[in-house]
This record gives structure tokens, C-alpha cells and sequence, in this order.
DNA sequence: GAACTATACGGAGACACTCTCCGTTTTGCA
DNA sequence: TGCAAAACGGAGAGTGTCTCCGTATAGTTC
């Protein structure tokens, strides 16, 4: 890639990071992150063919923080309970940190031709080191992609609807006591 | 309202119903709903002041149906969870039935300005009979606005991802496992 | 049944958005 | 320095929501 090129998808990605941050995903249009990276529409388009691909490149960092968040949630010297409410809420909230993020990462999850299937794989080894490390205390047949798709969609909710924490928790402790053996 | 007016509203409706249901939310436009029942965007928009309004329209006969499921569902003579179960599913197939549905009517369980705001009672109220009938059988604390949250989150995952109902069914079972008194 | 007024109609178009085409500019190498 | 390849960027195509306002019609009054 030409030096001037490399410059300007930086540019884009660190200035779309700033925007997607602060208005959502939903809010925010190409030319307004085109005119704030001081680039033409062209030029936004031949780096990001789509929107989605754009937001894939911002969140490029979240990969890092879900499994450090693993590490911390199932290392905690507790309850498995608590454990595991512990990485569904960490979890939640970096789906939720992004609005608009949720939705579309849960609804990824089973398309690998989606901008952010390598994120979801992410997601999905994640989760997967949480079943077996917390083994014997879960449901038997409960899956990484069950818990994926049912914290995803109550932290879709919890974005669209705006709620606060407590409300978030409520919900997150329900899944919390399905996912538990009895 | 002139008669001509009355004709009209009545044929746009029955048109947007048609057009909703064969193609979801999303992929339905005004313009598209306005041409199909031959009036101008601007009568259509005269009508019905959003595109959510007018689906607001299309779903009217949804409550009905809405408490004939709760009536059924908690006269069954079978065990709690099976009971809950029941419910949930009916619930859940019942906001996926229209394609973008479940995702625009749970965001609006907490807003009484939505257009969608009578309905989401009727679904409360719903809930809420759901909980009275199945009383201790559920954990203490279980409010009926959480339940058409969880469920709305596990409907709007299953209509975005085009999930089968196998899917949809081990979620709903993990939400009634994390509902019921253990 | 004709005149009149309030109501409703409907199309042109304003505005916003995603995404593309292509002439112009810049870069980096020979 | 010259030159191809690469990148730029703006005009604009296509699609959507929603509005304005001149025109047509319904329903009432005489």
C-alpha cells in the first residue's frame, strides 16, 4: 500500500472510531466520516467497501479485551455462579460500549460471510473456554453459541431500550440460572 | 373522516399487511406500500405519520391473539415449565411472525411515546398474568417487564439470524430454567 | 340540484443516505 | 527528471423518508 493511502486509512479508522463512539453505529453516515477525515466519499469507499467493514476495523482492538476478560472472570477465586455472572456481564458491556454494536455482532454470529466473522470466532473460542472451565457446574449440552446469541440479544435490548445497569443485571442473572445446573 | 378518506385508510392497511408480511420492516417502503394502494405518498404519509405507525395499524389484531395464547398456555394441565414453556414459545413465534417485528416492539416495552406503546401493555399485562398463574412456581422477584424483554432478546436474535426452531427453542428453555424457582 | 367550503388527494421535490464512475493528482521507482 | 501505477475526490445515480401546495372531491346548505 502506497504511504499516502496507508495515512489515510489510518486517518479514517481513527477518526471513525471517535465518531461510531460517540453518536452509534445507526447515527452516523459515510460522508460525514469521509468529510471528518478530510477524504472524499471515493476514497472512504475504496478502503471500507461497506459501512459494516468500516466498524469492523474500528472494534479491530475488542478481540484483546474479550479474552482478557475471560482470563480475569474465570480465574476469580468464587463461585461458579459468580463466575460466570462475572464474564456475562463483562461480556454484555462491551456489546453494549458501541450502540448499535450488539444487534449486528449477535446477528453475525452464525455468517461467515459477514465483515465481522472473525470477531464472532472470537466471541464463540471465548465463551467455548468459559463452558470448560466451568464444566460440571453448567447444564449438560449448553453451547458457546447459545450463551453468544443469548447475552447478545439481552444486550441488544439493553442498548436499543437504553436501560440502565441494574436492569441489564436482572436479565443477565436469569440467563445466568438457566445456564447453571439445577 | 370523509368516507373517501376512510376507503382509503382501510385499503391501505389491508395493502401494508400483505406487503409486511411477505417481506419483513425493513424491506418495505412507503413508496412501495402508497403505490401498491394506489394513493399518493402523500395521502399515505397524511394517514399515518411514520412508517412505524402504519405497522402499529398492521399488527392491530395482535392482542387478541396475544391472550388467547396466555389463556391457553396456563390452562394447560401439565407441569410450571411446561406451562412457561408453552407460553414462551407462543410469545416468542409471535413477534418473529413478522420479519423486523420483535426487535422495534421490545424496544418499545419502555416507552410510552412509541407508537407502539397500547400493545406493548397488552403484552405486559400478558406477562403478568403468566406470572400470577404461575406464582411460586417462579423465582421470587420475576417482574413481567423482564420476561417480554428476555424474550423479545431472544426473538429478535432469532428473526435476524434466521434461526430454525430448534434454536429458538433451546434459548426459550435456558430463559424458563433461569425464570423457575430452582 | 347547484353553489360553496372544508376536507382529502397526489405528485413534484427537498433532503439524507449509500455507493460508483472516472478524470485528476500524487507517489515512488527507474 | 520522467513516467506508469496507484490513490484521490467530487459529481451524481439510485433509493429511501417525508413535505408542500395546487387540484379534486365530498358533503352541506339553500
Amino acid at each position: 500500500m502506497r504511504a499516502d493511502a496507508q495515512r489515510n486509512r489510518d486517518r479514517i479508522v481513527e477518526v471513525a472510531r471517535a465518531i461510531f463512539r460517540a453518536k452509534g453505529f445507526e447515527a452516523v453516515s459515510m460522508d460525514e466520516v469521509a468529510k471528518a477525515a478530510e477524504v472524499g466519499p471515493g476514497t472512504l469507499y475504496r478502503h471500507f467497501a461497506t459501512k459494516e467493514s468500516l466498524y469492523d476495523a474500528v472494534l479491530e482492538a475488542w478481540a484483546d479485551k474479550v479474552n482478557t476478560a475471560v482470563d480475569r472472570a474465570i480465574s476469580l477465586d468464587a463461585p461458579a455462579r459468580e463466575r460466570l455472572l462475572n464474564w456475562l456481564t463483562d461480556y454484555a458491556s462491551m456489546l453494549t460500549e458501541h450502540k448499535g454494536a450488539a444487534a449486528r455482532i449477535t446477528a453475525a454470529l452464525g455468517d461467515p460471510g459477514s465483515p465481522f466473522a472473525a470477531k464472532c470466532q472470537t466471541y464463540l473460542g471465548a465463551n467455548q473456554r468459559v463452558i470448560n472451565a466451568l464444566d460440571s457446574a453448567l447444564r449438560p449440552g449448553v453451547e458457546a453459541i447459545q450463551i453468544s446469541r443469548l447475552v447478545g440479544g439481552v444486550a441488544a435490548v439493553v442498548d436499543t431500550s437504553e436501560l440502565p445497569a441494574d436492569a441489564a443485571a436482572a436479565m443477565l442473572g436469569v440467563v445466568a440460572d438457566g445456564l447453571l445446573a439445577p
